[in-house]
DNA sequence: GTTTATTGCACAATCGATCACGCATCAATG
DNA sequence: CATTGATGCGTGATCGATTGTGCAATAAAC
């Protein structure tokens, strides 16, 4: 291959000269820097690139490559610190082996445990994992989908996205399969946590814990527009109607899951409150923290009297004492499920799969 | 280009027509899933690929191409979901734009901290970031820096890593720039926390809370062996020194940072102490959740006794008691620094960069 | 009307790895 | 000695985007 020079052939020969001092500059310049690729291996060893290939990807065998050049290739490469350029690969082999997913946050320990979860997973199924984070920004998802996709990503998984659904719309064309992770979406399958039942025993846990009292209770956390949301708003009210006992819609404090605004409504709704409630079921770690601190600034002892079931786990808001009931999602077989999906290789028949979080 | 048929021009005439069934059939089932090329684009607004790339990627300016052409381009694009092949580009190009990290864990708000903050400024800064966690095995650390320099990553931002040299190593020689986060290396710049002075104002802090007892203090998780560790216990004897105490090596349990691995340490120590101690330091969060565990099983009240300070923040352990005192490392801080050294673009000057945390 | 400048675009080489073909060499068989 | 088969490896096209170069066509200048 590969001369670089050979279209500067017609130059006069002043010019050619010149030019040629600068390539020699350049290549001693990038003697150390340059990466060593297989047709530099293919000069040393006297053999030619695709032997290199072969012998380096694995199917020398196949193409009845002797023992002895194949150790050969192999030492030169591990001397000169040979890496695969994985573009140019993936180019040729119109397969890139990566798997992307996109997240709303790390700062949680149920997101970070999906993050990470996935990716040891990936790697051991042998993909290559991207993982991208895009603060609950409807924009960012699509863009960084639109960027998965120009890395050729062979699947893509959507967690906690607000429009899954667009995204599937933007990965279709490109034949790159979705799939939604956390939140379903109507048109790739979904893993889930089977957010009614789930909902249903936290809200029976704490409205047993707090049964000698007779407040009421309140529901705070969460976008009413979204499915899990609206599952766990069911499981909360099912549970209460199940001892008799009717929600009304003040009871619902849907404020979105930022800790500052499950703050604010919990405090308004404190101050509007002839008392306090005596449960509070609270849609995620985020909204709990706005919650403690929330009580905390009202009243130092209020905290310990509340009985709080929050749907999510965090180890140390599990520490935060006696009254507090936490619901974990059960991240590892959620993303089993996500994984034995993509095994299967079946994108046309559309499934939800709805995992029982651990009490 | 690109005839697809071209090297099987001299087979027998039935032969190239199955080939050609077979080719027509592939290219039916693919109508939906292939992806657009900028020769499928070339082709529909009648012009060349090399026009379309200019259009696309936006430097159709310097190339003298017409408004009327460019638009004409971009409709065609946005009409077929066009979306870049970025292995193709990159491979011309030799550039990837890829910013690479690794990270020991995501599941304590240190590090998903740090890798949330490093995407959001990798974005702006026009990179693509990858960040990659290798559980704290330095195996693992070593293939994911090998696969990053496989994707040609332009910088690697080893954060936490246990041997930052041997990842130097490895991409010295491809040309690729590293920078140590968090943990300092010899062979290339790092960003670290002040550790020392950290360390020293909070362990004047938990001695001047639990100043009224004097039954000593301990230093509980990390190793022995990191850097940080080192520092901090430096820094925690001599804010003893200050007030004229000695610290022992029996008050030093360096035991790792796992959870478990802190509350093992601490149990031993208590079942063998005359009595607890009245303030501890603990190194991270990860480790405070040991200790706390263990307190708790030991003696509910204990916990409410020993002033706790800890080297890192988390929100729900903050609201755990008004006796704990947190450091918050300046992530935020540390990351601009990170980046104005990589916009700098000096690598040959070697630097650490001290962040003072926040008390 | 010829020369020069400018505009607008096509062409083809190139990045590094992969893989279908095919060519040499040597041993075994008839 | 010719034929067949196995062994071992080189050749060249290819993936999609980028970019240096060159060639028309039109406009401007003389």
């Amino acid at each position: 291959m590969h001369n670089r020079l050979c279209y500067v052939a017609q130059l006069p020969t002043k010019c050619q000269y010149l030019l040629e001092i600068l390539m020699r500059m350049r290549a001693l310049a990038d003697q150390n820097t340059k990466k060593t690729t297989i047709y530099d291996l293919a000069q040393l060893a006297g053999t030619s690139a695709g032997t290199v290939s072969a012998v380096l990807n694995g199917n020398w065998k196949k193409r009845r490559i002797s023992e002895k050049l194949a150790t050969k290739v192999r030492n030169l490469a591990d001397e000169h610190g040979y890496a695969l350029n994985m573009q140019a690969s993936t180019l040729r082999k119109e397969k890139s082996g990566i798997i992307g997913m996109v997240v709303p946050m790390y700062d949680n320990r149920y997101f970070s445990s999906i993050a990470q979860t996935f990716e040891k997973m990936a790697r051991a199924a042998g993909y290559f994992p991207i993982v991208t984070c895009t603060q609950r920004d409807p924009e960012l998802e699509l863009t960084a989908a639109r960027t998965m996709l120009a890395y050729q990503v062979e699947y893509l998984i959507c967690t906690g996205a607000t429009d899954p659904d667009k995204i599937h719309d933007l990965c279709a064309p490109a034949g790159v399969p979705t799939l939604n992770l956390d939140l379903p979406g109507k048109k790739a399958s979904s893993v889930i946590s089977n957010n009614y039942a789930g909902a249903f025993k936290l809200t029976q846990k704490i409205l047993a814990a707090a049964s000698e009292r007779s407040q009421g209770s309140l529901f705070v956390g969460g976008r009413e527009a979204d499915h899990n949301t609206q599952e766990r708003i069911r499981g909360f009210r099912d549970a209460h109607a199940e001892i008799g006992i009717t929600v009304t819609e003040g009871q619902i404090l849907a404020c979105g899951y930022a800790s500052e605004k499950a703050s604010a409504a919990l405090s308004t709704f404190l101050k509007d409150a002839v008392e306090p409630p005596a449960a509070m079921f609270v849609n995620s770690t985020i909204s709990l923290e706005g919650v403690v601190t929330s009580l905390r600034e009202k009243d130092r002892a209020l905290q310990d009297n509340i009985v709080i079931g929050c749907f999510d786990w965090d180890p140390f808001a599990a520490l935060l004492g006696d009254h507090i009931f936490m619901v974990r999602q059960d991240v590892e077989t959620m993303m089993n499920a996500v994984f034995s999906m993509i095994n299967e290789g079946n994108h046309d028949e559309l499934r939800t799969i709805e995992v029982p979080p651990i009490l």
